[in-house]
RNA sequence: GCUCGAGUGGUGGAAUUGGUAGACACGUUGGACUUAAAAUCCAAUGGGCAUUGCGCCCGUGCGGGUUCAAGUCCCGCCUCGAGUACCA
């Protein structure tokens, strides 16, 4: 007898799921408080005990909040689409969606055994069409929609349509790509082709020709965030540029309310920066360049217009639009060669290689502005065409880049920057450039003698008085490229008239994805659903083949949880108003660049719709750490079947094997299981060490190879989920990195097991008495209540388990089985162990779930203490500890510490120089 | 290279505002109970010196500094991890 989790866990899991205990709705009597986790995508091994760490958290955060007399909003779903499933459908054949389901029923089933606090009754699956109805929806709002500049929002594309009727575009200022000015007339001359075409360099999701990211193994364009080292973040897969033409999302437009936005959030400083960093927004200015006998010129793009009277070259991007009109006839071939082995160049080589200087002279000369010389204009592809112009200044003085391409090819270096109280150098001698800021300005006529900084501004002044150029912002983030060539994703809801692509109309949402023959692209190339049959709009024209990208589904899908069945709005405006925004998501930080982003721009445009009320959606955020695997190994003596315990392994010439870590205890190998684990060790020997294998372990990633996942099941069923949550969060802060260990799982168990004592007796009888409680269990209790409050609303888990196993030993030294005590202590440690903290609020004779329950709240006056021991230090040493009245004025305090009787031998011979008193904190005493 | 984060016993970690370093737990050792085991309970457990109690020295990656007082603040390094990668 004694703890039954099995008995207690399985009863209060199907209470719960039978009463609907967590399901919320609209109550404006109470406060709302949104709780949202990283919802998983459904794989096919299942949970690991990574995966419920920040579940676990949230979900004791959930409780509390409750507790505490909120109305919680804790939903769960699936980002069920996915390549594992569609991969899985390539090579067997089967539906990625049966493989899908049956992945979800298990995760459902592990999740359920955990004891959380989801409302069920919301969950959503981005592949389920009343789902990605909403996600159509929303695109084709956003193809609906231009970025106006001047109002700094979304507007709808039919009031960019009125300027252009009354004005053509001259007067627009927008996020768009690169359109030639046309008057009121002109538009209206214009073929309906032809507006529908310029309307495209208007849309926030918009058709085009650009350079994507292709993986060749995946047979589809990935994002720039999908990209980790020029291989593709699933699958590890070697990853190109190419040119296609796709559908994009103008995220753009958005950059610097995106990096603004960032100041307003309470999200891990490290979080914002990486993607403040992701983001890139630099400062500088845009320059023209003349060319020398040419009727072109060439705008460049520099952070550094201050040492534009050093730029001794120009560099141009290989695909820059300009050389073919601008190389002699005589370096044509040489040119014409570099474009085509850079652009046959992947990724991973073209990072790799960054050391090699190549480049190609393009026989042309630029005028500098500034100094009116020839410089001349090469290519090479360490100048990028997709940032800032894709054309530099080259300024080898003061760019490392620069000055590295121009020692290489022999190109002259000037110094224009000279650092405070040094003198100028030899710029034939430099190891490399003076790249930093600070200095003052030399061989730069008008600016000579100026800081870096204000060189910077008057720089800029000149060029936009000379009409040559202006300062300008440039940013490192890329549009999204939103199309992919697979078939497990959304449909894009548009069809094609004339080539040109067209919405479909609200009501025909939700598109259905639709079956087909085959998962794979067809003989000619065509995304997946091209095999399927009837792919064309009821008036037959053709509808678009390609599907959206994993991030489109997670993008909005906070919002539907929201409102989740609603049949005609993505959620209502009420539901809206109600749950505002996330008031806590959790989740893993591999998602700042992609997730993160993409959802906080979707969020924005609907909040420039109107259709929601914050401009944020994720108002704290919270990483939680990555749990690593710990491994298990045997060492085999090489060329036998015989294993060297890990203490006496140095004697033998052995080999490490990764052992099951199921069958190793507290690095304790079980001999007999090993035997049976695997045929090949049918005949293991092993040389022990006092009667043990003990096996070696490292801190490994989780694999299954590696043999060292650890899923939580096999953990419940042993130890039950009360336990595994209270031990997930006793490792250590959410936050951190940690190995997984199970060897402390025990210290946790027996925790639950001596709580369980304080109710009941052996043979399980409540054994709480009304007896009156003393100052100690009170004093125990209601410290136990002010730390793991603090510490719940800090988010340190860790140490509020710590704070129950203090509480509880306590009141196990004292005794006590009193209800005044018992009582409050059960609502306390609910949030963790909610299973254990109903059985026993049941048996206190409650008859409802302890979850609606109050939390206590401390009172301060039961743990105010008579004395306080002070630490008593001489010159900074403690010497010996003084228990004096608390409150003791100052100099009493004083008094008391050099006259007790411990302080005579420190103070022998010397003179008290000073005395500091803290009152109830520390005494030091300075002797001299 | 750049940006960010971290470094505390045999192990996971605690120390919230500069104020008793090592809470809580694991592990280990010794003991009680038991025919035995499991379970439970008690004691010790940073290192060193000393030991009849007392007691002293050292100690939070390394080297400096500020302070009556530094794991915490400042300066300079080292190591590890994450992100990013020719972003002009």
């Amino acid at each position: 007898m004694g703890y039954e989790f099995h008995t207690i866990e399985k009863k209060w899991q199907k209470y719960w799921a039978k009463n609907q205990t967590f399901k919320v709705a609209i109550n404006y009597e109470k406060p709302k408080f949104y709780v949202l986790d990283m919802f998983p995508y459904p794989s096919g091994s299942g949970l690991h005990v990574g995966h419920p760490l920040g579940y676990i958290a949230s979900d004791i955060y959930s409780r509390f909040k409750r507790h505490k007399g909120f109305n919680v909003l804790h939903p769960m779903g699936y980002d069920a689409y996915g390549l594992p499933a569609e991969q899985y459908a390539i090579q067997t054949g089967t539906h990625p969606e049966v493989t899908t389901e049956k992945n979800i029923i298990r995760y459902r089933e592990q999740l359920d055994n955990i004891g959380f606090s989801f409302d069920w009754t919301r969950e959503i699956r981005t592949s389920d069409p009343a789902y990605y109805k909403w996600t159509q929806w929303t695109f084709i709002k956003l193809f609906g929609s231009w970025y106006n500049n001047t109002t700094d929002k979304a507007e709808s594309l039919e009031s960019l349509i009125d300027v252009f009727l009354e004005s053509g575009n001259s007067k627009i200022d927008a996020a768009s790509g690169d359109v030639e000015t046309f008057s009121a007339s002109e538009w209206k001359r214009m073929s309906e082709k032809q507006q529908q075409e310029i309307l495209m360099s208007y849309r926030l999701a918009f058709l085009s020709e650009t350079m994507v990211n292709w993986c060749a193994e995946l047979g589809t364009v990935l994002a720039n965030d999908e990209v980790k080292e020029g291989l593709s973040e699933r699958g590890g897969y070697p990853v190109e540029k190419k040119h296609m033409k796709q559908w994009s999302l103008r995220i753009t437009a958005y950059s610097q309310r995106l990096l603004d936005g960032l100041n307003k959030v309470d999200w891990p400083e490290s979080l914002k920066e990486m993607q403040r960093n992701w983001i890139g927004r630099s400062e500088g200015a845009s320059v023209l360049f003349d060319i020398h006998d040419s009727k072109n010129n060439i705008e460049v793009f520099t952070t550094r217009p201050d040492t534009i009277f050093g730029a001794t070259f120009m560099v141009l991007a290989p695909e820059h639009d300009l050389i073919s009109e601008i190389t002699s006839s005589d370096k044509l071939e040489a040119v014409e060669k570099y474009q085509l082995w850079a652009k046959h160049r992947s990724e991973r080589e073209r990072m790799t290689e960054v050391k090699n200087v190549s480049g190609e002279f393009t026989g042309s000369y630029a005028i500098n502005p500034l100094t009116n010389t020839k410089i001349p204009i090469w290519i090479a592809d360490y100048v990028l065409s997709g940032y800032g112009t894709g054309a530099i200044m080259a300024v080898p003085g003061h760019d490392s880049r620069d000055f590295a391409f121009a020692r290489h090819f022999n190109l002259p270096i000037t110094q224009v920057v000279v650092n405070l109280g040094e003198e100028p150098g030899d710029t034939a001698i430099w190891d490399d450039s003076y790249d930093t800021k600070e200095g003052l300005m030399i061989n730069s006529g008008f600016i000579n003698d100026m800081s870096v900084n204000k060189a910077i501004t008057s720089v800029i002044s000149k060029i936009e008085e000379m009409g040559i150029g202006k300062g300008t912002i440039n940013f490192r983030l890329r549009d999204a490229i939103f199309s992919r060539q697979r078939y497990w994703g959304e449909p894009f809801p548009i069809y094609y008239k004339d080539d040109m692509p067209y919405p479909l109309s609200e009501d025909q949402l939700p598109l259905e994805l639709p079956k087909v023959e085959s998962y794979l692209p067809t003989s000619e190339g065509k995304p997946p659903l091209a095999n399927a049959k009837n792919w064309v709009t009821k008036d037959g024209y053709p509808l678009e083949t390609n599907t959206m990208p994993g991030f489109a589904g997670s993008s909005g899908y906070y919002l539907r949880f929201m409102d989740p069945e609603n049949k005609n709005e993505y959620f209502s405006k009420k539901a809206n108003d109600y749950w505002k925004d996330v008031d806590l998501y959790i989740g893993g930080d591999e998602h700042a660049a992609g997730h993160l982003i993409y959802s906080r721009f979707w969020n924005k445009f609907l909040f420039d719709i109107n259709r929601v009320c914050e401009d944020e959606p994720y108002r704290k955020l919270i990483n939680q750490g990555k749990i690593q695997g710990r491994s298990n190994f045997v060492y085999r003596i090489q060329g036998t079947n015989k294993f060297a315990s890990f203490g006496l392994k140095n004697d033998y010439e052995t080999t490490a094997l990764h052992v099951d870590i199921n069958i190793v205890n507290n690095d304790i190998l079980n001999t007999e299981e090993f035997v049976n684990w695997r045929p090949e060790f049918k005949d293991a020997e092993f040389i022990l060490e006092d009667g043990k294998y003990i096996c070696g372990h490292d801190i490994e990633k989780m694999s299954k190879s590696k043999h060292n996942v650890q899923n939580p099941d096999s953990l419940i069923e042993k130890y039950g989920a009360d336990t595994l949550r209270l031990y997930e969060m006793f490792l250590g802060p959410l936050e951190q990195d940690k190995p997984w260990d199970t060897n402390g799982i025990e210290g946790v168990f027996r925790f639950l097991r001596k709580l369980w004592r304080l109710y009941f007796d052996e043979i399980d009888t409540i054994i709480v008495t009304s007896e009156k409680a003393n100052d100690n269990e009170l004093k125990s209790l209601h410290k136990a209540i002010k730390k793991v409050t603090s510490d719940i609303e800090r988010f340190s888990f860790n140490t509020g388990v710590s704070a129950f196993m203090i509480c509880v030993n306590e009141l196990n030294d004292l005794n006590c089985h009193k209800k005044e005590i018992l009582e409050p202590l059960a609502i306390l440690i609910s949030p963790y162990a909610p299973h254990i903290a109903e059985e026993i609020w049941q048996s206190l004779g409650n008859n409802e779930s302890i979850s609606e329950e109050h939390y206590p709240i401390h009172d301060d006056k039961l743990l105010v203490e008579n004395n306080f021991e002070y630490p008593v230090s001489f010159n900074g040493k403690l010497r010996f500890k003084l228990a004096l009245p608390i409150n003791m004025p100052k100099d009493e305090v004083e008094k008391a510490a050099i006259n007790a009787e411990e302080a005579k031998k420190w103070l022998d011979g010397k003179t008290i120089k000073k005395i500091i008193v803290v009152p109830n904190r520390i005494i030091n005493i300075v002797v001299g």
